[in-house]
DNA sequence: CGGCTGATGATCT
DNA sequence: GATCATCAGCCGG
C-alpha cells in the first residue's frame, strides 16, 4: 500500500476544514519493529476561543504545540492513563487542533494487537486512548511534525474518504453543544454512541 | 447492548 | 487539591 506523505500546504487553515479534510488520511507511525499506519475515520476540532479546548486559558508549557503551526503533534494525557494525539491547526501563536479519536487499521496490525493485548480489528483504535495505545503515541512525540517523514506522520493513499457525519463533541461538558465531531458515515471503527454516529 | 464507576497521573492554581 | 478531550470491567435486561 503506497502512502504519499502530506505537506503542510496541503492542510487547510482553517482549523474546522482541517478536521474534516483529515478523515480517510492516514496515521503513520514508524518504528523499529515495523510500520503502523491507520486511516482516520473520526476527529474533533478545537478551536481559537472555544472554552473547551485546551488552549482556551492561554499557552502552557503542557499546550504548548497546540500554539504551533498546523501540522504539528501535540500529545498529552488524559485521566492519568491514556494519551491522545492531536494535529495543531492554524498560525504559529494561535491555540487550536484536531483530535485524532479511531483509526482503521492499515499497517502493522500484529503490533497493535500486541500492544492492546487483544485482537479485534474493530475495537484495536476506536477511541483516542485506544488509538493511542495501538499506535505508541507517547509524550516524547508532542511537538513532532507531521509533515516530515519521522517516528510519526501523515499521509494520504488512494482511496476516497466516504461520507462525513457531524455530530457534537464527546466527553466535554464546556460548549457541549457546538457541532465539532466527524466521522466517517457507516464505518466500523468510529467510536461513540450509536446516537451521535447516524 | 446500555449504564455506571473506579483507576490514575500530569498539570495548573 | 481539583480537574480532566477515557476506558475496561461489571452489572442488569
Amino acid at each position: 500500500m503506497r502512502i504519499t506523505k502530506l505537506t503542510r500546504a496541503d492542510l487547510p487553515a482553517d482549523t474546522t476544514e482541517l478536521a474534516r479534510f483529515l478523515i480517510g488520511r492516514i496515521v503513520v507511525r514508524d518504528l523499529p519493529e515495523g510500520r503502523i499506519s491507520g486511516r482516520i475515520v473520526e476527529t474533533e476540532a478545537y478551536l481559537h476561543g472555544d472554552a473547551a479546548a485546551h488552549s482556551f486559558g492561554g499557552e502552557t508549557p503542557r499546550n504548548r504545540s497546540l500554539f504551533l503551526e498546523r501540522g504539528h503533534a501535540y500529545v498529552y494525557v488524559a485521566y492519568g492513563i491514556h494519551r491522545m494525539l492531536n494535529v495543531a491547526g492554524g498560525a504559529h501563536g494561535i491555540g487550536t487542533g484536531v483530535l485524532i479519536r479511531a483509526v482503521e487499521p492499515l499497517d502493522g496490525i500484529a503490533l497493535m494487537q500486541a500492544r492492546r493485548g487483544m485482537s479485534k480489528l474493530t475495537d484495536l483504535a476506536r477511541g483516542p486512548g485506544r488509538l493511542a495505545m495501538a499506535m505508541e503515541i507517547t509524550l516524547g512525540l508532542d511537538g513532532t511534525d507531521l509533515t516530515v517523514k519521522g517516528p510519526l506522520w501523515l499521509g494520504r493513499i488512494d482511496r476516497p474518504a466516504g461520507e462525513i457525519g457531524t455530530s457534537i463533541r464527546i466527553g466535554i461538558t464546556k460548549e457541549a453543544e457546538r457541532p465539532l465531531r466527524f466521522y466517517e458515515r457507516g464505518s466500523r471503527f468510529v467510536s461513540g454512541r450509536k446516537l451521535l454516529n447516524v
